[in-house]
RNA sequence: GCCUUGGUGGCGGAAUUGGUAGACGCGCUGGAUUCAAAAUCCAGUGUCUUCGGACGUGUGGGUUCGAUUCCCACCCAAGGUACCA
């Protein structure tokens, strides 16, 4: 009897949904274990080879742990709202809803054909109303707690509003707005309902801001950096203006310092955790303020510009002769984060981001227009543009002067588009002596650069290098370390009123509104301008039904569009716009949560996906805890796996959940990339007069061939010519036409052009199937192209439809079924490594289930008639083998070397005809994991009623593998010359005596004495000489 | 520029603590079987070679009896990130 791989996986497919023998239970007396693989977006494409990589090792892993006694949570599910459903929406009409649906069951069909032992009664949707609808409620969550900076967690709003009716808010510690005023306890409870609302929104954990956005006024939306190429829409190339809008943000900011430590407590891939790391971007210094310098109380001739090349030095030199005493009215300061304030007696210079909001305010009158059109420039460069430019210095003098707070020297004020308004405070002290864009700028601007580094030479470069130096030139700090210098800068800076120390996030808080229709919609309405949260009860507030998905024409998101759109808070239901009064009736959010709402909780939905009482019950969580295994790719690092930590810290915060991580170990899988084939074709042209009824004309056509390098050159010149001359007939033949031809001309080139070719068309020699491919849409062009050879050659490129190179995982389970591609997509390489796909090995894994097909044949056919083989020492030692090396290769994820060791391991039974049931059982589960279908199959087939999912797994014994002798490898000068078998409880004399006195060793050595002898039992043994 | 990962036959890759480099598979070559093909099976397959050997894990050094593995410098590729003060 044959594999017939295709009866026995639909069968077992079939058994393992009806008999629900992967529903988890939330109790259980085995151990937990929760693997999860992120979950996809259902795409009109379908599932290519890539995908199913991740889903696999989880798969693995997850049977493995089943074996070993677990009670595994395994579940899947959709990350079902995003923008290709909407677009596809825009264009066609057809509600996203049904869009997803169909690419659900298209993944769905394609999943379980690749044989998963996912939980399907646990399937989430993120576009489902009854999954976002708790969605909905996290965000309530949010809107209800702030951070309390000395609690060092978040809490329920009501606490803050506790303490601001007894105090105020002036002992408070929050992550809040910066621009919070202080009040006190009689202040607030004075304060209208209205501006205590609008007080408690700057502490909110989910709070309304304004934004700038990218606003494209044509497509009537916002757009990502991203789709802006040269200051204008990607799409249709139209305007683009920044726009403050007022949007949603999560004060993600308040977790920044969490987020960082919690990194250290999870077994996560270093580069994820590093990237995390640097987009926190924490770093450590001071905030340090300068007093603007009035204008009138400068001496005169302080104002100039960039033509004004002494002005730097010439304000130094009047400064230090006339060290200015008066008291000034400092209208302005200017607050700067620094990491060096160490080195703020070498500041020459201050430079304001161009959008620095006091720009405008201390520009001199001099200085105004250049300043300007400076401001002007720099806003039409889109921030890639600032950023990617690192070459070209461009700055401008603004005409005013801070004050130095120690030595009270002016310091011009420039601005300049090196400094980005984004970060830190949009200021920078600019120290040109030890920071390389501040000595170029100075150079560049002809401004003083003060060494204030002992013995450092500086006339080239800056020196940045902090922990190598001695403080110079500066005051007090004179001969301190750079710590030290720190130290007491700092403690200055505090004594003077200045600055302070401080830690600086680069993590900017989440703007988590969007413009769009395909997303959950906010539970929010809105009285007298203020957001009103829905109450849980009345969850989920479902998404509307609209005319159009595009933005409304007076700019609104599509939401705009819904007739239907406003709160009533008697009734607590949805009701026509028309009804709105603002009494009982309130208008509705119209922006929609972004796509990374509905991921950032869901693995704890997995848990309790059906309970509509809440997220999940405290049973659910406290028995599931966390993730013990996530696969995923690592194009999430600082999207989903923020967020995600964000939310979850935020859960365990409010005391949600129990752990705050949410996941304990993270694998990133590699991408599999595509294998592109490609033709060269040689080009003929051929250039012929001929006589049509109409009268002579001439006719060009282009032959081409398409053949291989080597074989084109076999041709002679006549042959082409002749081939040329052929296809040339074949053509007007085609055309229908009657042609006399008159002349022709033909012209051999040796160009080759590269044509691309579907990759289904080629076979596992490279080989193209040249008729199915010309017969193909892709192959129309190429039908009179003359085919000597068929053999493509390759290129690794990264898999896409445009490329032709996508794999669909279909027709390879059709083919060699879906054990054969489990094992395959296993068997190319480690798993988090990216790879070319080839589909051509997979012959080899095929042939491998064969081979163990055929192993367990006695029992198959019943040839055996009950009598099986008592296993001999050499299969007990073959299969132990194998299981030590199956169950270290699972636990560190190195499927590949699993596959060869099953190969190996079957080689050999099969050598050792071995129809022992003692070695085919445990075998059958060692491989289950990996192919399970084959393996419940033998299983049944070895005589066993139940699943193979169940069976423990096999217990390795030592005691099958201890070995007697060795063959030890026999090196002279580290090189191996011959191999000789000893026992292995020989001493390390006797091995030395036995290998020197071995014929061989002699004919080596040649006569030598050798000079040393290294022998290491068990290994090896080395002779020097 | 910085961060991360990697560089081993024609190809994917193996070598888990420094100890026989190239496991396993693909491809290729030859053979068996077949009317033929597919499938299957057997043998061979790093490079060079004067057939003794020599050389070989990106390059150049170093440590060591011994280095794909450890150290230093450099080159290349992929991914990420960026004027971060």
């Amino acid at each position: 009897m044959n594999y017939d791989f295709r009866e026995i996986e639909a069968k077992w497919q079939k058994y393992w949904a009806e008999n629900e023998t992967f529903k988890a239970s939330n109790n259980s007396e085995k151990p937990k274990f929760y693997a999860l693989s992120m979950f996809p977006y259902p795409s009109g494409a379908g599932l290519h080879v890539g995908h199913p990589l991740g889903y696999i090792a989880t798969d693995i892993y997850s049977r493995y742990k089943r074996h070993k006694g677990f009670n595994v949570l395994h579940p899947m599910g959709y990350d079902s709202f995003g923008l290709p459903a909407e677009q596809y929406a825009i264009q066609t009409g057809q509600h996203p809803a049904i869009t997803t649906e169909n690419n659900i069951n298209r993944y769905r069909e394609q999943l379980n054909q690749l044989g998963f032992s996912f939980d399907w009664s646990r399937e989430v949707r993120t576009s489902n109303p009854q999954y976002y609808k708790w969605t909905q409620w996290i965000f309530i969550q949010l809107f209800n707690a702030w951070y309390n900076k000395k609690s060092d967690k978040a809490e329920n709003i009501s606490t803050l509003i506790s303490i601001f009716e007894k105090e105020g808010n002036a002992t408070v510690e929050a992550a809040c707005d910066d621009d919070v005023a202080t009040f006190t306890a009689g202040e607030w409870n004075a304060y209208s309902e209205k501006e205590k609302q609008g007080i408690l929104l700057k502490y909110r954990l989910t709070y309304l801001a304004d934004t700038e956005v990218n606003w494209c006024p044509a497509l009537g939306t916002v757009l990502a950096n991203d789709e802006i190429v040269n200051g204008v829409s990607e799409r249709g190339g139209h305007p683009v203006v920044r726009k403050k809008m007022t949007q949603w943000s999560m004060r993600i900011t308040a977790y920044a310092q969490r987020l960082l430590d919690g990194l250290d407590n999870i077994d996560w891939p270093q580069p994820l955790k590093d990237s995390q790391t640097n987009w926190i971007g924490r770093s450590v210094g001071a905030s340090v303020t300068f007093n603007v310098l009035d204008a009138e109380s400068l001496p005169a001739g302080q104002a100039g510009s960039r033509s004004d090349q002494d002005v730097t030095s010439s304000a130094v030199e009047k400064s230090q002769e006339n060290v200015i005493s008066t008291p000034l009215n400092h209208l302005y300061q200017i607050e700067v984060f620094t990491t060096r304030p160490d080195t703020i007696f070498g500041v020459s210079f201050m430079t304001l981001a161009p959008e620095h909001e006091l720009v405008a305010k201390i520009t001199t009158p001099e200085q105004k227009a250049e300043v300007e059109a400076y401001v002007e420039a720099t806003a039409k460069r889109s921030e890639r543009d600032r950023m990617a430019d690192v070459k070209t210095i461009s700055g401008v003098f603004t005409g005013a002067y801070a004050e130095h707070p120690f030595t009270k020297e002016p310091i011009p004020i420039w601005i300049g588009d090196y400094v980005l308004a984004s970060y830190g405070t949009g200021a920078v002290m600019a120290v040109p002596c030890g920071d390389q864009r501040d000595y170029d700028f100075a150079k560049y601007y002809d401004i003083d650069i003060p060494n204030i580094f002992e013995g450092v030479d500086i006339s080239e470069e800056a020196f940045a290098d902090k922990e190598s130096t001695i403080i110079a030139n500066s005051n007090f700090l004179n001969g301190l370390s750079y710590k030290d210098a720190m130290k007491k800068i700092i403690t200055e800076l505090e004594n003077i009123g200045h600055g302070k120390g401080k830690v600086n996030y680069r993590l900017r808080d989440a703007v988590f509104s969007r413009q769009r229709y395909w997303g959950e919609p906010f539970p929010v309405y809105y009285v007298d301008g203020m957001p009103q949260m829905i109450d849980l009860e009345h969850l989920p507030l479902e998404l509307p039904e609209v005319e159009k998905y595009l933005p409304t024409e007076t700019g609104e998101p599509p939401l705009g569009n819904a007739t239907d759109w406003a709160w009533n808070i008697e009734t607590n239901e949805v009701v026509s716009n028309d009804l709105i009064d603002n009494v009982n009736v309130f208008p509705l959010e119209l922006n929609t949560m972004p796509g990374w709402a509905g991921s950032s909780q869901y693995f704890n939905r997995y848990m309790d996906p059906r309970n509509d009482d809440a997220i999940f019950s405290p049973e659910a969580i406290n028995y599931w805890q966390d993730v013990d295994l996530y696969i995923g790719g690592s194009e999430h690092a600082t999207g989903h796996l923020l967020y995600s930590r964000f939310w979850q810290k935020f859960m365990f915060d409010m005391g949600y959940v129990t752990k705050d991580e949410f996941a304990q170990k993270l694998i990133n899988q590699g991408m599999i990339t595509g294998t592109s084939a490609f033709m060269l074709r040689k080009i003929i042209d051929v250039n012929a007069v001929v006589k049509v009824d109409s009268g002579v004309e001439e006719i060009a056509f282009q032959a081409t061939i398409i053949t291989d390098v080597d074989s084109v050159l076999k041709y002679e010149e006549a042959d082409l010519e002749r081939i040329a001359i052929e296809q040339f007939d074949k053509f007007l033949l085609e055309e229908g036409q009657s042609i006399e031809i008159l002349e022709i001309n033909y012209n051999t080139s040796n160009m080759h052009l590269s044509v691309r070719v579907p990759v289904e068309f080629v076979n596992a020699s490279d080989e193209l199937d040249v008729q199915a491919f010309v017969n193909s849409p892709y192959g129309k062009d190429y039908k009179y192209a003359f085919f000597d050879s068929n053999k493509t050659y390759r290129e690794i490129e990264k898999m896409s439809k445009s490329k032709y190179n996508v794999v669909n995982p279909d027709a390879i389970c059709e083919e060699y079924g879906a054990d054969s591609l489990r094992l395959y997509e296993m068997f190319l390489g480690p798993l988090e490594q990216s790879k070319p796909w080839n589909t051509a090995g997979i012959t080899g894994v095929h042939s491998f289930l064969k081979k163990l097909w055929k192993l367990y044949s006695p029992f198959i056919d019943g040839s055996l008639s009950g009598a099986e083989a008592e296993p001999t020492a050499e299969n007990l030692k073959t299969l132990h083998k194998t299981i030590k090396k199956v169950e270290e290769d699972i636990e560190n994820f190195s499927f590949n070397t699993s596959v060869s060791t099953f190969m190996i391991c079957v080689n050999k039974l099969t050598a050792q005809k071995c129809t022992s049931k003692a070695i085919l059982e445990p075998l059958a589960i060692l491989v289950s994991p990996y192919a399970p279908h084959i393996a419940e199959e033998l299983w049944s087939r070895l005589g066993h009623t139940e699943s193979i999912a169940e069976a423990p797994f096999p217990k390795f014994e030592e005691k099958y593998l201890v070995e007697s002798s060795k063959e030890y490898p026999i090196s002279f000068n580290g090189k191996m010359r011959f191999k000789l078998e000893l026992p292995l409880d020989m001493s390390k004399d006797e091995i030395e005596a036995a290998v020197l006195a071995h014929e061989k060793t002699q004919e080596q050595l040649q006569g030598r004495a050798p000079k040393k002898v290294i022998v290491v039992p068990g290994k090896i043994v080395n002779i020097v000489g």
